[in-house]
DNA sequence: CTAAAACCTCCAGTCATTGGAGCTTCAAGC
DNA sequence: GCTTGAAGCTCCAATGACTGGAGGTTTTAG
């Protein structure tokens, strides 16, 4: 509880993020100002701790930062229904679930690629045959990808 | 083959892209740039429509820009060995591989966030619990996506 | 009081496109 | 040959979520 009156470089730590960072979250204005020392340094307290460590928290867990602004907001409705988070959640797990589904059929492909021993010519490449031609493909794996 | 002078549009439509995608290929030197109509408008042939589509099907199978550049290159060495190719190939796939682990463990977090019933206040929701605090989580989860 | 570490603001760049403004050219029908 | 509408042109800005740098100021330990 040292930490009444954090500077940046030290909230930063904390969250293991940069200092940037924070201060683009405080201009998007997904983060509250700071309060600011005479000579305009910002300076922080816990509930700012919490805030950040939500935030980061949530984008390692791949939530888009409009995402999380509801979540935040959200966060702070103690007593409301938690639906809405919940349903937040539960969008971003499909587009979780989406991209899997994508990569799994690019790993499909670049496996089926490269099954050939070493020693060709480009000529007789599997690889570039395939780029080159679609037809190699074992699927269609037209991709598309949205975030939460 | 009545395709000796294709516009733009027609190519863009037979590539699957956006017209401004073909002529950004062309400003970042990855497509060779187009023969041209005296009034200034581009005009393409099977070459440009080949490695057009090799582009294409390259970045739907999940390649970099700069991937595809070295990959465009060693297509034209017909005679060379093709290990470099097949490097290019086996590092992206690496990279698919990495991401497909990295989203099975947001996958994880996401569905265990979600097992609770309807009905629930924020105070008592998992999704928000979680958010707030990694302890919550079952595995670290600490993301890092690098591309081809 | 000095010096260096930390901080400040503002701007540009990343990646692979996409969209738009404002203008010119092409091609088909009359 | 002329009109007209579709299609093309260049240049610039925006996307998401940061990150890096220039150039200057503040803090703090010694
Ligand atoms: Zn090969
Ligand atoms: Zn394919
Ligand atoms: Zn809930
Ligand atoms: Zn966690």
């Amino acid at each position: 509880m040292a930490d009444v009156s954090m500077p940046i470089g030290v909230l930063a730590r904390s969250a293991g993020c940069k200092i940037q960072t924070i201060r683009y979250y405080e201009g998007i204005g997904l983060l509250p100002a700071a309060r600011r020392t005479a000579g305009s340094q910002r300076r922080y307290g816990e509930t700012h701790r919490q805030k950040l460590a939500f935030i980061r928290h949530a984008r390692e867990l791949g939530f888009s930062l409009p995402a999380i602004r509801e979540l935040l907001a959200l966060a702070d409705q103690r007593e409301s229904d938690c639906a809405e988070a919940d349903r937040i959640a539960r969008r971003h797990l499909e587009s979780v679930n989406r991209r899997i589904a994508m990569l799994d059929g690019l790993r499909t492909e670049l496996e089926l690629m490269l099954t050939h021993g070493q020693g060709n010519r480009i000529r007789d490449c599997r690889v570039i045959a395939t780029l080159a031609d679609h037809r190699l493909c074992s699927q269609s794996h037209h991709a598309e990808a949205t975030d939460s």
